[in-house]
RNA sequence: CGGGGCGUAGCUCAGCCUGGUAGAGCGCUAGCUUUGGGAGCUAGAAGCCGGAGGUUCGAAUCCUCUCGCCCCGACCA
């Protein structure tokens, strides 16, 4: 793409409603615009990178057995008050009357929905385990909506409900999801830790958050150090089959939020404890028949009797990811991006906006970039050498390779890693095969 | 929902206390000169001073009401 052509509009200055640092810098990069308070636009680049972190969720969900639908944003207060929420839930509920005068409400979550959905169409025992999931915007009408996309009112969420006939596969469903997550926010270049949850509003007995550590968390945590060594993309698991060790080796370690941990009761000494601050991305609950039980979810069981079914649901924040990932990973010039969330591989910068030869040159290394699937943004600008540099620091592509007067006389480009500041002359050649080679 | 702050040009802000023709920097447009880390000069465009009432000869400025946004706390993917 052509920063000419392209649609980023840059601020050189920190807008001033924005506190935090990913807020700030999706701003200040052109991802996204404020619409109303908790409520945003997503412009080209943001929404480039809510699909890249959208598309890696929906592969692990896939790979993990889950079938995707998609369920609507209203939804009708009926199905509320069969399960007992509609009292409950409170103001944070968008309550909306059509034009029938009938209730209807923007949905916060989709517990209601999915299971009648589930008790409609399953009757058998023998079409268990199902787990049924949707990646779609969700509304809770916060108090105080705050810090840009980590905690607006409209948020874009993947939430999953399992369906089983009894606790021992509502576990195994559970487990699944328990690994799904940790490869999902790995696979986004975050330490995502689970930590043991209160299961709060939702009931149940079993729950996690998955918290990433980022010295802009919201809240504190604690965790074993040995939870930073730790790669979980390294373990090759079958999700088919039996997936408990690994949950018990992935809950061994200790991880606390706050409100959980107890420095007097806490088994690991003092100088294996990390002492951070962290954001959830996830959270994942078992609540066995909780919405099944009011809203008769029930299967025929082996022997011919009716079963309410199991139930859990896990809730995955899409939205919120793209800022926390920017809280994970920035610097003072702006965002680094980790390539599998980069809205571009590659930054390509011509210094020389109106020179022929660095056109010329730029011109060649973008269609070649092109030609062999790099994504690459190419500032085609005629801007000063220092404006292009800041731009793209600011927007923080993995690479940026940079075409100048001084490299196109010697027969080189420059090529500069975003994250760790290397640069290196080399030819355009060595450069291309550096970029087109798998990652 | 308690407490606080702020609404003036696209952005960041001054002006308000003490009423008297609406300002700066950046950005934008045009031209010239520049060109390896947010260039310089010249000329321009750009505002219902958040909105509504009031006080006054006169209101961005004083008063009342209202709307919006932000921050701290309690609550949350």
């Amino acid at each position: 793409m052509r920063v000419s052509a392209y649609f980023m509009p840059l601020l050189k200055e920190n807008p001033s409603e924005a506190q935090i640092v990913s807020h700030r810098l999706m701003l200040r990069a052109g991802m996204i615009r404020q619409v109303t308070a908790g409520i945003y636009s997503w412009l080209p680049l943001g929404l480039k990178v809510l699909k890249k972190v959208e598309q890696i969720v929906r592969e692990e969900q896939d790979h993990s057995g889950a079938l995707e639908i998609l369920m609507p944003t209203i939804q009708p207060a009926d199905l509320w008050r069969a399960s007992g929420r509609y009292d409950d839930y409170g103001k944070e509920m968008l309550r909306i009357t059509d034009r029938h005068e009938r209730d209807m409400l923007f949905g916060p979550t989709a517990e209601e929905v999915v299971t009648d959905i589930f008790r409609n169409a399953v009757k058998s025992y023998k079409d268990l385990p199902k787990n049924l999931y949707n990646i779609q915007w969700k509304f809770r009408d916060e108090v105080r909506p705050r810090f840009g996309v980590m905690r607006g009112r409209e948020f874009l969420m993947k939430d999953a409900y399992s369906f089983d006939i009894d606790a021992a596969a509502a576990k195994r469903a559970y487990n699944k999801m328990f690994l799904a997550y940790l490869r999902t926010f790995a696979r986004m270049g975050l330490k995502a830790i689970p930590m043991r949850a209160d299961t709060g509003p939702i009931g149940g007995d079993l729950s996690h958050e998955f918290i990433i550590l980022a010295d802009t968390g919201e809240s504190a945590v604690y965790c074993d150090k040995a939870w930073l060594e730790t790669d979980v993309l390294a373990a090759e698991i079958d999700p088919a089959g039996d997936l408990e060790p690994f949950f018990q080796k992935w809950t061994s370690l200790y991880a606390a939020t706050d409100e959980m941990h107890d420095p007097a009761k806490c088994p690991v000494p003092a100088a294996d404890l990390v002492t951070a601050r962290g954001i959830e991305v996830g959270h994942i609950f078992y609540f066995g028949t909780k919405y099944s039980a009011p809203m008769g979810a029930v299967v025929a069981g082996p022997n011919g009797e009716s079963v309410p079914v199991e139930m859990g649901s896990y809730g995955i924040g899409v939205s919120r990811l793209v800022g926390a990932i920017i809280e994970a990973s920035h610097d003072d010039k702006g965002i680094v991006w980790p390539e599998a969330v980069a809205p571009f591989r590659v930054g390509l910068v011509n210094l020389r906006g109106g020179d022929a030869k660095c056109i010329a040159a730029s011109d060649a290394l973008y269609a070649t970039l092109r030609n062999a699937g790099v994504e690459t943004l190419y500032d085609d600008r005629d801007e000063s050498a220092g404006a292009k540099f800041a731009a793209m620091d600011l927007v923080g592509l993995p690479w940026q390779l940079v075409v100048g007067p001084r490299g196109v006389a010697a027969g080189t480009v420059e090529l500069k890693n975003r994250k760790t500041g290397d640069r290196e002359e080399i030819s355009a050649e060595a450069a291309l095969a550096r970029l087109t080679a798998k990652h």
